[in-house]
DNA sequence: GCCTGAATAGTACCA
DNA sequence: ACTGGTACTATTCAGGCG
């Protein structure tokens, strides 16, 4: 007797498979038990959507189209649909196939048709349609009524069940207790970088809420080490494996080392290795596949896209501090008693950081992959074009629009944000004033989207929103797409500020905080995907007039500041800074919102600011005595650390008010420590990022010489990587060389360079606006003669 | 062949 | 592999000079 049964459902992670000869989505996940579950659900068929012209001829369209599909798939289904393509209201066929190969066929088949147009939805993966498709949704409870399946073995989960009728999503943000495993991999390094065929793993060490545990290798052979590793995964059944740079380097190393070793890797939950999914990230059936890499990509602040700066910066660290560790050891590192255990040691550490920083990161993960529907191991790798878009293509859905098909287009450049020059000099008490989400309000406001766009030379019969620069109008009704999205992700935020605010515990609070976080990045991302020529929602029109009434609004604030008398230091985009006067700039923030209609704030003030001649570069020490440095030398990872530590010295003084002549003496003293040798190599290393294959590079630039340098070594360098490079003087004096940090040990430091070069240029820009902003001299000069 | 200024390549930043 | 705006260095190139 199969029972119906209904169970509250988290799903973890999905995939397309057979079960007793049927194709079906499997759905991997925990009840409120949290047992782990496998649903299969056996009513989901592959379709797609084909617009039908003319509606006046959707039978006799639908009767030839008929005749041909069958011919091609017996297999497939029609059926007629109402939806929306671009604002317009469109008839549509459903094509529901057999299996993947035939869909192609009915393409074919489908041209034949007149008066039908072209598919849709085909260049949308399955899976990703089955959850766009239905209330499914990755790390969200779900109710569904289930039956068990029988003769479904060999699947790592306490129940197999089949879905009837679908999942219906429930509201509840919570999530599962997770298990989650961290592992971390050290492998031999004959000479320079790894090479699978060649390098064994030595250590991989793992960490999971059983502890710690570290496999090594004897000697070349790294197959019970791998095959250990295996069986620790199958044995504590982790919900999440967590690596660092699992995705480009780990997986693959390890799966080549087992082909090598003839070892299985079957570590899912469906006993199969784990495999490159579409994105080109590893997947691990039944369980989470994350690589912090992939979070640390994401934060802006983190300028080492380490684990240990990952770590670090998420307050994960080792307390005591990370033990050196290099990734790769030499086959003579390894040999070494001593080295080998501190390798190991060090190894622990990093596994056992992974695994805190996982747990830290896994709200914002859950959260943005519930909002965004993209698995969680996806989300991560994902793109913010494909995360606004896997929003927008789900809010389509519900909305009975149609998916606009991905296509390839030329590229249009068009202007962005305004940018004003700065005061150069110190400015005391200075506003910051921002408007808030400024680009959403206006795609908002304006209702601009791709289809409320007045197309060129039709004449609008309603009323309209004409951009600024009076390239573009937009009618006014009814809401366009884009608008609609927007508004219900500013709808989303007030509900979870409003939640924040009556919750009782600190882990309900951290969802709500990362739901919010996930909302906010979406929703920023959606002007820049419209103006992204990739974008199935691309709209050049939609991306120009949303920059010219950003630009508008912040003119005309500008104007509005001037009026009441405020000074205006400097403005970027969607910030002005003005002198601040408690009363003017409230005055003004209300004439934003009453002739605007916009919000503005004020962001921060500034008791001392100092700008150069420059944009987008400035210092300034805040009411709350900390210093924001922003754009200056000081922040730029592509200058040494000398330059930086010296640019941000005399900064420190000359916000802090100690004055001109003490900032030339700190810069001096660092001057004469650099002569002297007192500063440590590492502070030389210029680090800049290899952005293409070597051998595409036009210019011999001092970062992809030293690049080659190290490839002739042995090292291999890909794009992404960061190279160090430090400037030593040759033998005979006349130049400058440029080495790589790792070869740079014993060879001299070319002081002068550094001193001519990178520590004095950034500060004497700072002292030369400084100094040149002379106070208004009491009698001549400056008047008007 | 050497010097110089302008143009270009390349990177990383801000919003 | 979301956008445009910006600063900055090093290299490369074009042209003057003699």
């Amino acid at each position: 007797m199969n029972l119906t049964t209904r169970i509250k459902f988290w799903l973890l992670d999905l995939n397309e498979g057979m079960s007793n000869g049927q194709r079906c989505i499997f759905l991997w996940g925990m009840d409120t038990d949290a047992r782990r579950v496998l649903l299969l659900d056996r009513d989901f068929r592959a379709s797609f959507l084909i617009p039908i012209k003319d509606r006046s001829r959707v039978s006799s369209v639908l009767k030839q189209l008929n005749e041909l599909a069958t011919k091609v798939d017996q297999g497939m289904e029609l059926s007629v649909e109402t939806k929306r393509l671009l604002g317009r209201e469109v008839d549509a066929v459903r094509i529901k196939y057999s299996d993947a190969s035939k869909a192609e066929k009915l393409v074919s088949a489908a041209k034949k048709v007149k008066g039908l147009g072209a598919a849709l939805e085909l260049d949308v993966r399955p899976t990703l349609l089955y959850l766009l498709e239905t209330e499914a949704t990755p790390c969200s409870w779900h109710d569904v009524d289930v039956t068990e399946a029988e003769g479904s073995e060999g699947y790592m989960v306490s129940s197999v069940y089949y879905a009837k009728g679908g999942l219906r999503r429930s509201g509840d943000l919570s999530s599962p207790p997770l298990r989650v495993m961290a592992f971390y991999v050290v492998r031999r390094a004959t000479r320079g970088t790894p090479e699978a065929r060649r390098d064994p793993v030595l250590v991989i060490s793992t960490k999971s809420e059983r502890g710690v545990n570290s496999f090594i290798t004897k000697g070349e052979d790294d197959a019970d080490v791998l095959s250990s590793f295996s069986g620790l995964v199958r044995k504590h059944d982790p919900d999440v494996l967590v690596g660092f740079r699992g995705n480009s380097i780990l997986w693959p190393y390890l799966i080549a080392r087992a082909r090598i070793s003839e070892v299985s890797l079957g570590l899912s939950r469906a006993m199969t290795e784990p495999h490159q999914s579409a994105f080109g990230h590893f997947s691990v059936t039944g369980r989470l596949s994350l690589d912090l890499n992939d979070v640390a990509g994401d934060i802006q602040e983190l300028e080492s896209k380490t684990l240990e700066a990952l770590s670090s910066y998420v307050g994960a660290s080792p307390t005591g501090g990370f033990l050196p560790l290099d990734e790769a050891p030499t086959p003579e590192a390894w040999t070494d008693r001593a080295a080998r255990e501190e390798i190991i040691r060090a190894s622990e550490q990093r596994a056992e950081a992974a695994y805190d920083t996982c747990l830290k990161s896994m709200d914002f993960i859950m959260q943005l992959s519930s909002l965004t529907k993209l698995p969680a191991d996806h989300v991560m790798t994902a793109a913010v074009g494909f995360r606004v878009e896997s929003y927008l293509m789900s809010v389509a859905k519900t909305r009975g629009e149609l998916i606009p098909p991905r296509e390839d287009r030329p590229y249009y450049p068009y202007a962005g944000g305004l940018v004003l020059s700065p005061a150069p000099g110190m400015h005391e008490q200075i506003a910051v004033i921002d408007f808030r989400s400024m680009y959403p309000n206006i795609m908002i406001s304006f209702n601009v989207s791709p289809e409320t766009l007045v197309k060129a030379h039709a004449r609008p019969d309603k009323e309209v929103n004409t951009s600024p620069d009076g390239r573009h109008q937009f009618v006014k009704e009814p809401q366009g797409f884009l608008p609609f999205a927007l508004q219900g992700l500013i709808a989303e935020r007030k509900k979870t500020e409003a939640s924040a605010s009556e919750v009782k515990s600190e882990p309900e609070l951290r969802v709500l905080q990362a739901r919010d976080k996930a909302v906010k990045v979406v929703s920023n991302a959606v002007y820049g995907y419209t103006g992204w020529p990739g974008a199935r929602w691309y709209c050049m029109e939609v991306a120009e007039s949303t920059t010219a009434w950003g630009r508008s609004l912040i003119s005309r604030a500008t104007e509005m500041a001037a009026h009441l008398g405020l000074d205006i230091i400097y403005g970027d985009t969607d910030s002005l800074f003005v002198s601040y006067d408690k009363r003017k700039t409230s005055n003004l923030l209300h004439s934003i919102d009453r002739e605007l209609g916009f919000q503005a704030r004020v962001e921060k003030v500034y008791s001392a600011v100092v700008f150069t001649e420059a944009k987008k570069r400035y210092a300034g020490l805040t009411v709350h005595g900390e210093i924001d440095i922003v754009g200056l030398e000081v922040v730029r990872s592509d200058w040494s650390g000398v330059a930086r530590r010296a640019q941000r010295a005399i900064l420190s003084d000359l916000l802090t008010g100690k004055g001109r002549d003490a900032a030339r003496s700190t810069l001096d003293g660092i001057v004469s420590s650099v002569r002297s040798g007192n500063v440590p190599l590492s502070e030389f290393v210029l680090w800049k990022t290899i952005s293409r294959p070597l051998s595409e590079y036009t210019v011999r630039a001092p970062h992809v010489e030293a690049a080659r340098a190290l490839e002739a070594k042995g090292w291999s360098v890909r794009p992404g990587d960061k190279i160090g490079y430090v400037m030593v003087t040759t033998p005979d004096r006349a130049k400058s060389q440029v080495i790589p940090y790792q070869l740079a040990q014993n060879q001299s430091v070319d002081y002068e360079y550094y001193i001519r070069e990178q520590v004095l240029p950034p500060c004497e820009r700072i002292l030369e606006a400084i100094e040149k902003k002379r106070q208004p001299v009491p009698h001549d000069a400056g008047g008007h003669g």
